[in-house]
DNA sequence: CCAGCCCCCTGTCGGC
DNA sequence: TGCCGACAGGGGGCTG
């Protein structure tokens, strides 16, 4: 579910209310959610912690601890979510881990028990093997073009391997190559520069566009505050399969690439 | 390297 | 109405 522009909006949300909270326990509903170390070890290592900040890489959510590093991935159907009011109220549905901090408690809470957390010394062990971070600088049309040069998986299948761009997922990847104008299907190999360079300037604007919408809800998104998105009536072909194209009104198609459903504009992608 | 399959889970929706 | 299969925004692993 949660994609670049999703994580993104869900760490600023949480910059300002967690930098310098101190947890104080921690309530472990589902041990699986715990990915490293063991829930017991988790539970007994977080207490008197404090969080110095929040950030991202790709889809990782990252608290900084003194000390040491949680992190959190959302996977499909994660959120989490801020509960910063002193009064006690019920549990949300499949909460699965509960922080209780100085100030209010931050939840994680998750349908399809999917989403995993990381407590560890630093967090390269977990992040080292992620590719560009396609909002930084370094993230140039060379970049991008060195990573598709050869390839002859199709291009959407590169966009969505983490480790070679970090962040997009199968919503941002159908948009991108919608308004670079390129197939989903085709070999990433077969690029032009020109191609390469549209479809690095598409990714850039369609994750910022995302970002300022504050992501994209379909059914299980939330931000920190538990609110919905806004970005979804703004996506030209994603969940728009049989409607009509919004530049040339031809059907917008769906099909299977790789085991995801991709969604293109057979006229306007090549 | 790559396509295609499986798995992890739960909820929802469409077809019959 | 009720049941059943398909499908869902992610990712890891296996096979051929």
């Amino acid at each position: 579910m949660p994609e670049l522009p999703e994580v993104e909006t869900i760490v600023r949300d949480l910059q300002r209310p967690l930098a310098g909270a101190t947890i104080r326990g921690v309530d472990i509903l589902s041990e699986s959610a715990i990915a490293v170390p063991t829930a017991a070890e988790f539970a007994a290592k977080l207490p008197g912690r404090r969080i110095q900040g929040v950030d991202r890489r790709g889809k990782f959510i990252i608290l900084r601890l003194e000390p040491g590093v949680l992190l959190v991935h959302l996977r499909m159907t994660g959120r989490l979510l801020l509960a910063t009011n002193g009064a006690e109220e019920a549990d949300p549905p499949h909460l699965r881990v509960a922080l209780q901090l100085d100030r209010g408690r931050l939840l994680f809470v998750d349908t399809r028990k999917f989403g995993r957390l990381y407590l560890a010394a630093d967090a390269n062990a977990f992040l080292g093997s992620l590719g560009a971070e396609p909002l930084d600088p370094a993230f140039t049309p060379t970049a991008l073009g060195d990573c598709l040069q050869g390839r002859r998986a199709c291009v959407k299948s590169i966009l969505l391997d983490q480790r070679v761009v970090a962040g997009i997922g199968n919503i941002y990847a159908d948009e991108a190559l919608f308004a670079a104008g390129i197939s989903p299907a085709r070999a990433a190999g077969t690029l032009s520069e020109a191609e390469v360079e549209a479809l690095h300037s598409a990714i850039r604007s369609e994750l910022q566009r995302g970002i300022h919408h504050r992501g994209t809800t379909f059914s299980d998104y939330r931000d920190a505050h538990g609110r919905r998105g806004g970005h979804r009536e703004f996506l030209r072909v994603y969940g728009r399969a049989g409607q009509p194209c919004s530049q040339c009104g031809a059907e917008i198609q769906r099909s299977r690439l790789g085991g995801r459903s991709s969604h293109y504009c057979p006229r306007c992608q090549r």
